[in-house]
DNA sequence: GTAAACCTTTGCTTTAAAGCAAATCTTTAA
DNA sequence: TTAAAGATTTGCTTTAAAGCAAAGGTTTAC
């Protein structure tokens, strides 16, 4: 009981010194992005000026598919999903934005753009937003700001062509050993907490949580993986990493 | 007989007006380009100087896939499509790029990344290719010109979203209503020639030609259109565009 | 002009995926 | 502490998609 109104207490309270603390952290994030890499001291300044901060709840939207939205923002703390959703409900998450990455809406670059995904927040989460207007007159003036923007897009690029390679070729079975290899690929030999719901799993590999349920089942079966209704322990990443690679 | 003789003459030789017409016919071509937009004539010049001249004959692959080439291209006449190839052979046409339209090897911009799809050309295809050490002192003398690559990556950012989305969440008869409306939707009530093999269909929505043959005569017993072995007549464009949303 | 290569169509079979429902377990919130 | 909400699991059913094979057309190349 104590603890609990204890750690309420803490969460709701920011003194003065965790308040410079968390700005500090900002601060360094910003500055730390390669976007932001040759900007001098001044126009930096400028930048983080410009900059809004805003908190996110965990699972609260940021903005729906279809919004025009001519924002740059990075994350500075928490995560975000990019996600689909079908007219049916079905959910498909199409990448996670992490601490200290940009992302965007299209209309930043090209004007009355349609945002092609939602952007939720995973857990509570920091960011910090530009508007169009306020940075692209520093974009302009820094010719470097642009090429990294393309840089930062190709790696969006090669994920988007992944996530299509996976769904026009590969059966359900292989997007999820893909996927058990991403999040518990570091956890050999030892039960650890599932993390993901059957949902959140689907959701990441656009199919539904019976199957997922069964698939996870099947590779136990065969001594790929141990589960309980909760945890889970990856025995046999080679089987995982074979399966992933089938068609 | 002498037609053919003819024709194929006319075919092989390239007179010295011809072949002035043809380099003029690209350099108009590229002076066009929203890219090269706001160059002064000298640095087009210069631009157009760096630029290879590429012939690439119906079928002919420019790159494969896994490959590290750090170019950027104009096409100036034919197409050349982006696809994707399973290792059992089947492939996904994830885009085509049109006379007058740039594309890249990834690995212009970022260092070692490979092309997550190759580049075929549909049909006879004219090229300029341009090597990243060549373009890449002019892109960071002209700050406009990264910030013009961005719009162009935004707009393939969208058709790949578009292909996940319909991957995901659409059945084959959406897919294949969908590329009808695409492909045959200015055509609403006359006999036109197929243009796409059944092969050809089932590469650009993901699947077999049987199942794009089944569909294909669904479609005609709804009356939605008529077919014959060669050709196909759309009739009703709102049924159509009925079935293209449905999950 | 003809054979070969290629494309289309269809019947039949198999398989993967999804949908629905109910039982059971876990977490949350009052 | 307990009820309600949420998550997991499994059996059964349905449907969509794919695979295979064979029979016809059409086009191409010699």
């Amino acid at each position: 009981m104590f603890r609990l109104i204890y750690l309420s207490f803490l969460k709701n309270y920011v003194g003065r010194n965790t308040r410079r603390a968390i700005l500090s952290i900002t601060r360094e994030t910003i500055t730390n992005h390669p976007l932001f890499a040759k900007l001098d001291q001044r126009t930096l300044s400028d930048v983080i000026n410009y900059g809004v901060h805003k908190s996110l709840k965990a699972d609260e939207y940021l903005i729906s598919q279809g919004d025009i939205w001519p924002c740059l923002f990075l994350v500075v703390d928490g995560e975000i999903h990019a996600l689909k959703e079908s007219q049916e409900g079905r959910v498909l998450i199409a990448t996670t934005i992490q601490p200290g990455e940009i992302f965007w809406g299209l209309a930043f670059f090209v004007e009355s753009v349609e945002m092609p995904v939602m952007l939720q927040a995973k857990s509570e989460t920091k960011i910090v937003i530009w508007q169009r207007e306020n940075l692209l007159p520093v974009i302009q003036e820094n010719g470097s700001m642009s090429w990294n923007i393309c840089q930062i897009m190709i790696k969006r690029m090669q994920d988007a062509s992944d996530i299509v390679e996976e769904l026009a070729f590969q059966p359900v079975m292989s997007r999820l050993a893909s996927l058990l290899l991403e999040v518990f690929g570091g956890t050999e030999g030892e039960f650890v907490s599932r993390e993901l719901t059957l949902d959140d799993m689907a959701a990441h590999i656009g199919t539904t949580r019976e199957m997922v349920c069964r698939h996870l089942y099947r590779f136990a079966e065969k001594g790929a993986i141990e589960i309980s209704r909760t945890e889970l322990k990856l025995n046999d990443r080679d089987f995982l990493q074979e399966q992933a690679s089938k068609e």
